[in-house]
DNA sequence: TAGTGGTCTAGACCACGGT
DNA sequence: CCGTGGTCTAGACCACTAG
């Protein structure tokens, strides 16, 4: 337990929802009984309860209540339509590389700041499954502040964000991309499966944190035919 | 001068950055200092700062202040207001399709809620310039809630969020989308002057507003390669 | 140390939905 | 009518940044 409250109380949540305790349609306590469940302001169940919306778990009506969303598997902060009936098994994630000191690389698009280029850099790339079908490449950049034992450790639950916030303490708390349409190169067609030439999703991510010198780069390519990448906003 | 104070704030903010009179970079007044200008709660004040980072008008730094963000050289913020919004000046918008009554498209990819099927369909269909070359193929459709003279007005600023705004005092509140990156078709190539079977970028919109009987659906197709589509997400 | 944003409390009143 | 979420007040204490 770390962390301000209102974390604390979305993390509840978000896990009673992704483990199955609430499901979809399902009303979440009102505010007012969060408040007294957990001896806190409406303020703070408020702001725990807008990241929710905002990770596209709940969404509220006015005068009636928190109702739970169609479940989605989020890959970072974007959601794969259609993972919600296939979560468990149908996922999968494959390393192509481990985690290891590499080389800033220039195929990152958003510019990195200096502070971190000055740093060394760790590298991994994964390859990610739908019902066994490849349907993302991930490539991921972000400065070495010393995490101790995050390039040789397994990920927890396969999750490098888990991984962050468990062992680090490390959330993220934002992010900014670029989205293109793109016609796959010889090496994304072949790790995807699919034809040279075929249109893919690239995405540009930079993911910010709690820790103002850790960002992290992503550049992602996915096979959007079967499973288009979903996107929430809310105000 | 309607609706709850902390979007009175908000958008007083907004048009003096988007009018250049807070430039890249600058900082904006400290929300103490906002406070005692507006006689308001810092509680307000932040509320309408948050809304500016989340449309990535500003950024935060702890101990330091809010300051303007650098406009990157892309569509921004494009799923949540329009593109006017933000893009500046260097756009133009060319009707192909003038709002009227017309049937409900099964072009739309996200399901529309019964409730508006239920009513007329008015529906309009833009293209969109940047600098002169057509970047994005804009189609639209919202139930008939008697809006009167929506259809045979102009739009004001060219914006239909605007009109909404000034006009019915409906604003937009958040949305969904789904991103799919697919090869042209002959209609899009024509119109966005590219080759048949070229990448573009297919987002399907599901706006809401701040009636909860009027969602705005939308299907854009986007020529990407000069003007990545860019996003921003704030926990 | 002074000023900034980040978190939180303990209330209040309002608008909306259903009984 | 009551319970829900939406907005707002008037404070407090903390963590971070900079002179």
């Amino acid at each position: 337990m770390t962390g301000p409250k209102y974390r604390q109380i979305h993390n509840y949540l978000k896990e009673k929802i992704q483990k199955g305790l609430y499901s979809e349609g399902d009303i979440l306590p009102s505010e007012n009984e969060l408040c007294s469940s957990f001896s806190i302001t409406r303020t703070t169940v408020r702001k725990a309860l807008e990241e929710l919306i905002k990770e596209g778990f709940i969404e509220k009506k006015h005068g009636k209540g928190s109702f739970v969303k169609e479940r989605r598997q989020s890959l970072g902060l974007l959601n794969v339509k259609g993972f919600s009936e296939a979560v468990g098994q149908n996922v999968k994630t494959v390393f192509l590389k481990k985690p290891a000191i590499r080389e800033w690389s220039n195929q990152i698009q958003i510019p990195v700041s200096l502070m971190e280029k000055q740093k060394a850099c760790i590298h991994f790339e994964r390859l990610r499954f739908v019902k066994g079908e490849p349907v993302m490449l991930e490539n991921n950049w972000l400065p070495d502040i010393k995490l101790g034992g995050l390039i040789s450790n397994e990920f927890v639950e396969a999750s490098f964000f888990k991984t962050l916030s468990r062992n680090y303490r490390i959330e993220i708390i934002g992010s900014e991309s670029e989205l293109r349409a793109e016609n796959a190169g010889s090496k994304i067609a072949e790790l995807l499966k699919i034809k040279e030439g075929y249109p893919v999703l690239h995405i540009s991510l930079k993911f910010k944190t709690s820790n103002p010198v850790l960002n992290i780069y992503s550049e992602l390519y996915c096979n959007t035919q079967k499973y288009p990448i979903g996107n929430i906003y809310h105000l």
